[in-house]
RNA sequence: GAGCCCGUGGUUUAGCGGUAUAACGUUGCCUUCACACGGCAAAGGUCCCCAGUUCGAAUCUGGGCGGGCUCACCA
């Protein structure tokens, strides 16, 4: 019988295994639509993985190793990266430590390719170092080859189906990364702000108007009031002067207009917000455009020409103050939106872009996730709420230069759209030219210059992984894949994206479940950022704890809660490894010279079968709550029956039986019970504890597994719930049975007595009849003797 | 302003109609015979508050209070 050593060291035992699963191919698996399918996130690249990540993967990783074992390796668990976008270009700028504006396109983009290179693999090593069981045979990165050509190849599919459109209108814009951004990369923050009460005039008259962005008069169209507000009914028809710049303005009426709000009267410029833009289109207004795209201010603007928009705001102020102009100025707090990127206010400016449409398709949008599972039900909610306020449609131009070029390019004479044909992709339109022109057009085309949004391909990362780009087909068959395991910080974005695009593609939702996680927050519920210095290193704590302890603690966050991290409770995995180490030794060594128990389920002791009846309870629940996206479940059954009724109990009871047999017989049933045991143990804490479960398992005698042993504990069968081995009349005694022990461990206690220690004659009553487990009494509580009769239980010790 | 989630011993947490689960921590005892990274035992809870439904509520309903998150508010 293999001996299992003394100790186990997870430092070697895991890094071990891991290298073992990648050389075997253990988790590699071509899939066909009988395959479990999980669309993995991408992380985005950006110098290491954090406590949040190990613990959200690990989650992703139960539901991979228990499918895997129970589909007998059916599991597509692909692995990508997402590098490309603004995220990267900012990593680049700061690692390389150059600016993206002061480079050509070419070199910054050969820049952003060659840094991505030098940092993944120790990147990508983090994520094996947990144990995740993805297939890394298929790494793939958003901007590879493939990923491109399937983000180009999405782009020209929405755009032969009319659901892609390229319009100048006004977006929103961040001045410092200049580019135009989504909705869905904003960001509020609460800002200290002026609001101040301005001078304009009418007729005259003076027309007191509140602002906080004096720096915006000069872009001032018109004013607006509420149409019921009679103090200000008398202005129809008449003209306002605008101060600083004298110009005249028409003054509008519109509902949205708050009448308690400052003076109830206000103007619109173009553009301070997403309200000027509405009374903009609503009141056909004309453009009067102050900023520049890096945030100053023009020509128009006179004097503040050349000056960014907070200097502006400062010295349109002034300037105000000395002509008497501002009649009261006081201090709010208000909410702006700012780019999540980099916290720079966004502006509004009409700029020719790329567009998704999304905004006259909400119904479709909110109809297409009744036919996924949320995991937990209530994570929809969210993306209801967010596609029912979608104020614009998704734009996914950006004017940077690392991402999915657009296969686009533009006639100089008469501005026509030439888009690459699908047989070319991935195209550059700066060094490739579109199949459909015939060569002589050629010298008339320009290429797009923008770069797509990078959630325009980590929304295909479904397509991406089942290879849509080389075999559509096959693809599509494989759709909706199982299940998107993700955070839900990014249900807004990266689910909703990906919505869209597998209903405008192929008509289907992308995945069948989504299993939302939760975050990882320091001790006292609060978000964990590098601002505040509470980030944990989880290498540090692979380290310290192993990785199975790691994943051991992730296991007993629910889906969607959120989890203090309290290092101290990286423990408790530890702990687990180590006795279900010591357990296995204990079991592995008093297997010695069993070759089988001959004899039917009902031949075996009482004790045995009462053990191997509260497993097969504990394997059915294991496996429903795998099933449901559980895992807390799973995990608390599991502890329960591996601490109390194994080790504690079990193994007590057993011991007489395995050192000192009065007869072969009643050792094999020991022998039968605790190989079924310690085999279903290991193989149900498999999927949270890969590594030491595969240690252990590598140790069990081969003959004892069904069909024989597999190559890896994760490609071994999961275990049936075996019905024949429930027992109630074996459960009802092992209930009264451990009653029994407990009480005389009270006792010993009690008596500060060693547990080991001799206690003379038991009188015990009990309503199970206990005389066919007396033995095994007799043998855990080293009593002298022992009478049973029945009764209300009650224990007598002399 | 709106929505969602949560509120159980010092901390984290299970249960979600019959007064409570476990871990960590605390205290005491126990080391030949798997494990002191262990075992046993003890102390510690008006299950946020109020009202209702019910024979009975931590569990259901309504209303508060507190915490977290999300969206909106940007003149």
């Amino acid at each position: 019988m293999p001996e299992l050593p003394k100790d186990y060291d997870p430092k070697i035992a895991e890094p071990k295994w891991e290298r073992f699963w990648e050389e075997q191919g253990i988790h590699v698996h071509e899939p066909t639509p009988q395959s479990v399918t999980i669309d993995t996130p991408p992380p985005t690249v950006s110098g290491r993985m954090h406590i949040g990540h190990a613990s959200s993967y690990a989650q992703q990783d139960f539901y991979a190793r228990f499918h895997r074992m129970r589909t007998g390796g059916k599991v597509f668990f692909p692995f990508g990266t997402d590098d490309n976008g603004l995220a990267t270009e900012r990593l680049v700028e700061r690692t390389k430590g150059v600016k993206s504006s002061r480079m050509s396109r070419k070199d910054f983009r050969e820049l952003c390719m060659q840094t991505i290179r030098e940092l993944k693999p120790e990147f990508v090593a983090d994520w094996k170092r947990i144990g995740m069981s993805c297939d890394f045979s298929r790494t793939y990165s958003t901007i590879d080859h493939r990923a491109q050509a399937t983000s180009q190849r999405s782009f020209l599919d929405l755009f032969r189906k009319g659901l892609v459109f390229r319009q100048e209108t006004p977006v929103s814009w961040c001045p410092l990364c200049q580019t135009a951004i989504a909705q869905a990369e904003f960001e509020n923050v609460e800002m200290q702000s002026t609001f101040n009460d301005i001078a304009f005039s009418c007729e005259g008259e003076p027309l007191v108007i509140a602002t906080t962005r004096p720096e915006l008069i000069p872009a001032v169209v018109a004013i607006a009031a509420h149409p019921d507000d009679a103090r200000y009914a008398g202005l129809a028809g008449k003209k306002a002067t605008v101060p600083l710049s004298g110009h005249e303005v028409p003054i509008v009426f519109d509902e949205k207009v708050e009448m308690e709000k400052g003076t109830g009267i206000m103007m619109v410029s173009t553009f301070g917000d997403k309200d000027d833009v509405e009374k903009w289109y609503k009141h056909s207004l004309p453009l009067r455009v102050v900023f520049t795209r890096d945030g100053k201010l023009n020509a128009l603007a006179g004097r503040y020409e050349g000056l960014t928009i907070k200097e502006a705001r400062k010295q349109a102020l002034e300037d105000l103050k000395a002509q008497g102009l501002v009649l009261q100025s006081r201090q709010i707090t208000h909410a702006v939106n700012v780019h999540e990127r980099c916290g720079t206010e966004i502006e509004f400016l009409k700029t020719p872009q790329w567009y998704i449409r999304v905004l006259d398709r909400k119904e479709e949008l909110l109809e297409a996730a009744n036919g996924i599972a949320w995991h937990p039900p209530h994570m929809k909610v969210r993306y209801d709420h967010w596609v029912e306020n979608l104020g614009w449609d998704w734009c996914i131009s950006r004017q940077r230069s690392f991402g999915v070029p657009f296969p686009v390019w533009h006639d100089k004479r008469d501005g026509t759209i030439h888009v690459a044909d699908e047989s070319q992709l991935p195209v550059d339109p700066f060094v490739d030219k579109p199949s459909s022109v015939p060569q002589a057009e050629w010298e008339h085309l320009e290429p797009e210059t923008d770069v797509m949004d990078t959630w325009a391909t980590s929304s295909v990362t479904p397509q991406i992984a089942l290879g849509w780009n080389d075999d559509p087909e096959r693809a599509e068959r494989l759709l909706p894949m199982t299940v998107r395991p993700q955070a839900h910080d990014i249900i807004r974005t990266w689910a909703f994206y990906t919505i869209v695009k597998s209903l405008s593609m192929h008509g289907t939702v992308p995945w069948r479940n989504i299993a939302i996680s939760g975050f990882v927050t320091d001790p006292h519920g609060k978000k964990m950022s590098k601002s505040k210095g509470n980030v944990v290193a989880p290498q540090d704590m692979i380290e310290k704890y192993s990785a199975d302890a790691i994943r051991y603690w992730a296991a007993g966050a629910k889906l969607g809660d959120d989890i203090p991290y309290q290092e101290k409770e990286l423990v408790s995995g530890k702990k687990t490894a180590t006795k279900l180490w010591n357990a296995s030794r204990l079991a592995l060594a008093s297997l010695e010279g069993y070759a089988g128990f001959d004899g039917a389920h009902a031949d075996l002791e009482t004790a045995d079968r009462w053990l191997l009846g509260r497993l097969g309870a504990l394997v059915a629940a294991c496996t429903r709550a795998f099933e449901e996206y559980d895992h807390t479940r799973a995990k608390f059954a599991l502890e329960q029956f591996f601490w109390n009724d194994l080790c504690d109990n079990y193994l007590e009871i057993v011991k007489g039986r395995l050192y000192e047999p009065k007869q072969p017989r009643e050792r094999a049933s020991a022998q039968f019970a605790l190989l079924n045991a310690l085999e279903t143990v290991l193989k149900l804490l498999a999927p949270f504890m890969p590594h030491v479960t595969e240690e252990i398992y590598a140790h069990l005698p081969a003959a004892d597994e069904q069909g024989g042993k597999a190559r890896s504990i994760h490609l071994s069968a999961w275990p049936l719930a075996q019905q024949s081995w429930r027992d109630e009349e074996a459960e009802r005694v092992g209930a009264d049975m451990v009653r029994v022990i407990e009480a005389v461990r009270k006792h010993k206690s009690a008596k500060a007595m060693s547990m080991g220690a001799p206690v003379g004659a038991l009188r015990v009553r009990s309503p199970a009849d206990l005389s066919a487990v007396k033995a095994d009494l007799l043998s855990v509580t080293r009593a002298a003797s022992l009478e049973w009769e029945e009764g209300e239980f009650s224990v007598e010790i002399g």
